[in-house]
DNA sequence: GATAGTCATTTGTCCAACAAATGGCCGAAT
DNA sequence: ATTCGGCCATTTGTTGGACAAATGACTATC
């Protein structure tokens, strides 16, 4: 390297301190400035933000300066980084501040059970009104198909993925992201509920029928059906749970 | 650069294309490898990861891949990174979680007040067959005393608080740890929403009559008042977000 | 008009160097 | 012997430059 590149290089980074808005590190400073301009140019979710090499500019910063920060703003779930597209802002904090806690699974308790079975119940059951006056027959035939994969499952495992398909799928009716991600999130332990005092031969026995059953409920638009036979299908797993 | 300096960048290149785990990218599995050696090496918080350069060679990656991890991973409140000492395994992720939305410049947008108020008003909507079974007069005690508190607050910020101590203690009455632990992580957003449109002064007025409203129906046993309450209440903020 | 090919742009990864911070060591002073 | 200050080695922080890979846009061809 010349020795006026390396001049050029030390005046660069002092000029930098002194713009620098707090203490904080040139990433963590650019994170803030970055945020500033999603605000001071009022942009919105699907606008795009400069490109990296504009940043660097704007800013100047070098670009892997420009990366780490926005790895920082994509891990919070404030933009989606595409090649050749760019920053896009999104908002997706909701589902990563869920994803944090997807971190253990631990083993599933009694206690455990009960609070996940009970939300559930509220998801699925109390969500009727809202369920019924949604639901299409698009729906219900999506709804067949995961009970049918599940019947033919291969393993427990797989047959369990098929439940837990069964059953996001139902939520994804609601047409809620918040719900829909707190369903996803909870996935872990629900599937250790699902196989819990569970063979193969009973999800596409005794799993397969209710689950035929709630889906009759469902195109009949029956709705004291539909939330007898989901509650007691929630329900089912618990003398398993007796700790 | 010289040539065989080239090739040999290349094939370590498709050496990593071979090991790599998923097809996601360096980053993004430097991510997830990361955090199996953790788990594998049964590292605690207070451990220290390995340094930089060293998982620079054990993982094959460059410095830079390295360090977008760390930085997502510092994010999800994993570690703490300091010069000198490296990555320290700390638990920051229910803090980080709730961070998440102190992060201003993103606006509550249109979508996300439907999705948040929707899924607020299956937990304390639908959920009421569960809470007057179990509520008793100690929780409307409580609530009475929040919504007190909510109307002698100094600031609107203040008040908003309250509102939510208000609504989360209703939560409480269900009893279930997952559902609160989820209503306590849209606390940030709910937030968000509650100063939405008001001031100080409509806390104590039109916020604290409706909850004073609630909190009869709840004493009364009256159901369908309850529902009907609530259910306005939590859409009154609506017109403040049309867009 | 549809389609396949190329081209340019943008992100993704790598490398090498130096700056800055800091824990630890060593020596001097008391 | 102990304490304090300064030096040193180690580690993270930042920069610049190069090339690979992905992909949207344009163009030529049929």
């Amino acid at each position: 390297m010349s020795e006026e590149t390396r001049i050029s290089r030390r005046a660069a980074g002092a000029t930098a301190e002194t713009i620098r808005q707090s203490s904080a590190s040139a990433v963590d400073d650019l994170v803030a400035k970055i945020r500033s301009l999603i605000s001071d140019e009022g942009l919105k979710v699907g606008d795009n933000l400069p490109t990296e090499r504009e940043l660097c500019e704007r800013f100047q910063a070098s670009r892997n300066t420009v990366r780490e920060a926005m790895r920082i703003l994509k891990a919070y779930g404030i933009v989606s980084v595409r090649p050749k597209v760019g920053a896009t802002i999104i908002d997706d904090r909701m589902e990563r501040a869920l994803d944090l806690f997807a971190f253990n699974t631990l083993e599933v308790s009694r206690s455990t059970f009960n609070d996940i079975q009970g939300f559930r119940t509220l998801l699925e059951v109390a969500s009727v009104e809202e369920l019924f006056e949604r639901i299409t027959q698009d729906d219900i035939t999506d709804l067949q198909r995961a009970n049918d994969e599940m019947m033919n499952a291969g393993s427990a495992v797989e047959a369990s993925e098929a439940d837990f398909r069964f059953h996001t799928r139902l939520i994804q009716v609601l047409g809620n992201k918040a719900i829909l991600d707190v369903y996803k999130i909870m996935k872990p332990v629900i599937l250790k509920i699902m196989v819990r005092g569970k063979t193969r031969r009973t999800f596409s026995t005794t799993t397969f029928s209710e689950h035929a059953a709630i889906i009759e409920a469902l195109s009949a638009r029956d709705r004291i059906a539909y939330q007898y036979r989901m509650k007691s299908h929630l329900e089912a797993g618990f003398p398993h749970f007796d700790e």
